[in-house]
DNA sequence: TAGATTGTTAATCGATTAACAATC
DNA sequence: TAGATTGTTAATCGATTAACAATC
């Protein structure tokens, strides 16, 4: 079956939800569309995509909704993520409290400025990005985050998919092109503030 | 007329294209088509939504779409934007170089800690969260950008909200509320991580 | 048993695409 | 004039919501 993608964050929201709430406890979709502002027939049309979690009467088992849904995200392993680019955004993504809570965890990271390679943030040793290749290989790396500069983006993304990484969170404000099979995800951060300004703009202009 | 929303992220998108044109060249909606991997239909339709900008049997314009573009989006005049909390992640967005070229500049920086307040970071001194009320009031700052640790951020947008914040880009990972009237736009780092392991998990799971 | 709530099917809504008359 | 391409209307597609039989 053709899962919508917006399932998908829709999906993450639940799950964020139901951590703070007890494993014992029973949630029904009702209660669950008020902690997440979804609509409650979308919260079971999206579990419906993935299997029957609930008991009709009853409603759901947090403590068994909880590990469903770690199952469905693929966060009920654990995934190695590599950076690229330690500038000052690469820095912060590093040190990132966020991460870490949610059992993601930054283990390498590399970068082409020689003045940072050999040097250790957050325990991490930075490695000359011409490592690149070995390292996922040899550690079955999967997913890399791009925090390099723009000009350097492309070539970097290119690198990443040739070294076999599958999955990327690129920074750098291009569209990177990917070959099939790789899943690339943009945060472009001047666009988020543009739709910001539209909205703002928008009772002015039209 | 009710504008999609994925209609905006799609206009920063060709005006993003359009920067790379000659402002003397015409472009039809074919060829942003393929600069944007969007179809011609949609461009059209997007366009359309907000007036009539080519000429048929020519294209449109660059210079001249460019413009309008920069109107939709209200980035044809200047919004001034207050950082709150100066940590590693805000510290990067200070210091983020994509922000100018694309004619954002954060001016205004505040944090609740002794130690970071009155220093210069970037050329902006650090302010107290006290202060913000009264330099949002007098200096007219219409967007935020939040950059504080999770417990602090409902707290932090909530004093946003009641000294006339409006649109707000939110880094903390809450789905925050706010009175309407205000636009915010969350990014989950971990949410969209989310997203790749759910795309590197589900050829084995499902 | 009566009340509650699931999982699923059907109805609705909205967004995208296709088609084409208008027009440069 | 012939060819190209817009702006717009109609058709299609996909996602959300409503409704309800099944069932705990």
């Amino acid at each position: 079956m053709k899962i919508p993608s917006l399932s998908i964050p829709r999906i993450s929201l639940y799950y964020r939800e139901l951590l703070s709430l007890k494993d014992t406890s029973v949630i029904s979709s009702q209660e669950l569309a008020r902690l997440t502002e979804c609509s409650a027939a979308q919260i079971r049309k999206d579990l419906a995509y993935f299997g029957q979690f609930g008991t009709p009467g009853r409603g759901y088992s947090v403590k068994f909704l909880k590990e469903e849904l770690r199952r469905i995200l693929g966060i009920d392993k654990n995934w190695d993520v590599a950076l690229i680019g330690v500038g000052d955004l690469g820095s912060a993504l590093l040190a990132y409290k966020g991460f870490k809570s949610q059992g993601f965890k930054i283990k390498y990271a590399f970068d082409n400025d020689k003045k940072k390679i050999e040097k250790v943030k957050e325990g991490i040793k930075i490695k000359d990005i011409g490592e690149l290749k070995k390292a996922v290989k040899s550690n079955k790396i999967s997913m890399a985050i791009v925090a390099v500069p723009q000009p350097a983006a492309q070539e970097v993304i290119d690198k990443l998919v040739s070294s076999g990484i599958k999955a990327i969170l690129n920074f750098a404000p291009i569209r990177p092109k990917v070959s099939k099979g790789v899943e690339i995800l943009n945060i472009d951060l001047s666009m988020e503030l543009e739709r910001l300004t539209y909205f703002l703009n928008k009772d002015t202009n039209q």
